[in-house]
DNA sequence: TTGAAAGCGATACCAC
DNA sequence: GTGGTATCGCTTTCAA
């Protein structure tokens, strides 16, 4: 056996063959075009030689296509993966792209971001899906700058990108309309962060305004309008961030409304992993959830089903797998698709009427 | 404004401003090469174009470094997201990869592949992650002959790979210690899949043994050990597929060992997800699980501790760090490392001394 | 079928 | 700081 040469290419192995560049990159990429026979005896020379087939980034280069679709996160993947919500998302994506032998390329962009400019830029990918990227955001000029197929989730400012996701006010409003039905006028917000991450605690109205996730601000405005349409004041309602979009987060945030004189008797938490925290902090207190106290969630994961959970059913999956169709075969140029899935209240077992 | 030609690329920025492509390659790669005036001038040159940045393809050729790594799944990607364990594991790459700006290729390769080949061969990255992809798998001779770095995760056959994962057989061990010294004598396991994905129902020995994933074949034997060194014939015990890897499969599922005559007192469960099924199939038929029954899991992941789950801690997260480190600083050429991460029994309330 | 030539778009090295 | 020059490794006409 010849000792690999340290660096064996296309050529080599037409050399050793005895035949030219195109027949043996035809071998790999269109097998069809010569003859079984010869074909083997390539490979069986590239094996010798220790080629290790055509080398993705120059083909990629020459062929213009990169085989995989970016996803462009705001928090650290390791935050992305932790939310069902999230998951389910990208199941959805990952569905598409499977169907096609198309990659997922995962890009964290965690907020003291910087150096991640360079995964932008890096990235080999035929288009990019926007998870939850906030308005303004710096990566989002230099994606576009990109020129490659684009869509937002969740985050809809930029008229000029296509765009899936829910009417977040309309559908926030669904479970706010069904506690006020119930006749709750003392409720208090979970939400996981208002201006920036990490800040945990009571938040004002001016706070609340000052979020730059426009689904979050679609929600809260959401809950407000039921609210205010039953006479709920809406400075009166308590609205508390986490700090993390978390289950613990939220279970040890709960305290801020839970440990007080005026306790609130609903709790409208604005994404199910938050609720579902607020759940355990009341079964810790003792409390009795659709009884003595009610909560909605938003979202509907898996877990909200076995919770038993009230919340506001979004297709996530669904979303998903638009979003990389939209990617896959962007629609004609001009075209800028405004894509909102239904969503649907879910009643179960969480939510009840006020106690006396 | 100009009408952006068809194709800008950095010769035509660099005619445009008038300098020569380095100085422009330099603008985007190295600010610190040329002063920050031209630099603004041409972008500003770049932006007027429509010069989409220097291509990224192009880069990673020249450069010979992709900015990614790739994580090869057996399973469809939306089946991988759906696991916490594959999860916490995936949690740990990532959280590796973000520290050095590199992006996570996730690359699918369901069972019926075949253009998936495809997806390995165009995967633009630095090294391979194999996550559970069985001894023997096509990819596997694929992926190698590609000659980055590369490490294998929980399926620890080929002895040239790196590999990173735990005892399977000396954790199952302790869990079916733990069975045993409570007493249970008439246990039953349950599985995800023993021949090919799908099949659910009993298995016999020889199936179990078919199969080609060792990490499943070291827990059986783990399982094995402990029983049968209390006088328990492994015949003896009723090994059930669930078909998936899924929560509702394995509630499903359980019936074949539940709703009969001879119902075990024991379950041993070879996941956490499974575990959490024959939990949900418990409580459907009345059973008080850690008296009536008992039932324990494997891995730990989050929704284990709520469930008050027994069960078996693997650091899936660890495992994942490590296995991201391998790859981004691969190990001198010879050292194969072969690293197996330390486990624990995990006594919760799942499980009790054999009912009377 | 097969081969020769022409790029794909960018970066590194080295003098200037 | 700057600008030539030489690749990086492959695919793709187009003719033979």
């Amino acid at each position: 056996m010849d000792s690999r040469a340290k660096k064996a290419t296309l050529q080599t192995v037409a050399d050793e063959v005895g035949v030219s560049r195109t027949t043996v990159s035809n071998a790999y990429g269109r097998p069809d075009q010569l003859n079984k026979a010869l074909r083997e005896r390539i490979f069986e020379a590239a094996r010798r030689l220790g080629y290790p087939g055509p080398d993705a980034a120059a083909r990629s280069l020459r062929r213009g296509r990169a085989g995989a679709i970016g996803l462009v996160f705001t928090e650290t993947l390791s935050y992305a993966f932790a939310d069902p919500y999230s998951v389910g998302f990208l199941r959805g994506v990952a569905e598409v792209a499977e169907e096609s032998g198309t990659g997922l390329l995962l890009i964290p962009m965690p907020p003291g971001t910087g150096g991640s400019e360079t995964a932008v830029r890096d990235a080999v990918v035929d288009g990019f899906c926007l998870y939850c990227v906030p308005v303004g955001h710096p990566a989002k000029e230099l994606i576009r700058a990109r020129g490659l197929p684009l869509v937002t989730t969740d985050e809809s400012d930029d008229p000029g990108i296509p765009y899936v996701g829910i009417d977040e006010r309309a559908s926030a409003r669904l479970a706010g309309e069904h506690i006020a039905r119930l006749g709750h006028r003392r409720v208090a917000v979970m939400v996981d962060h208002v201006s920036g991450p990490g800040m945990s605690g009571p938040a004002s109205v001016e706070e609340q305004l000052a979020t730059d996730c426009s689904d979050l601000r679609g929600r809260l405005t959401g809950y407000r309008d039921a609210l205010e349409e039953v006479g709920v004041d809406w400075r009166s309602v308590r609205v508390v961030a986490a700090g993390r979009n978390s289950r613990s987060a939220a279970a040890a945030a709960s305290a801020h409304f839970l440990d007080v004189a005026d306790r609130p008797t609903a709790v409208l938490a604005i994404g199910d992993v938050l609720a579902l925290g607020v759940l355990d902090a009341c079964e810790q207190r003792g409390l009795a959830v659709g009884r003595d106290i009610s909560v909605a969630g938003f979202d509907d994961v898996p877990e909200a089903e076995r919770a038993r959970l009230t919340t506001v059913r979004q297709p996530m999956g669904e979303k998903g797998r638009i979003a990389g169709r939209l990617i896959l075969q962007p629609p004609e140029e001009g075209k800028t698709p405004h894509i909102e899935l239904p969503t649907e209240l879910v009643v179960r077992a969480t939510t009840g009427p006020v106690p006396h």
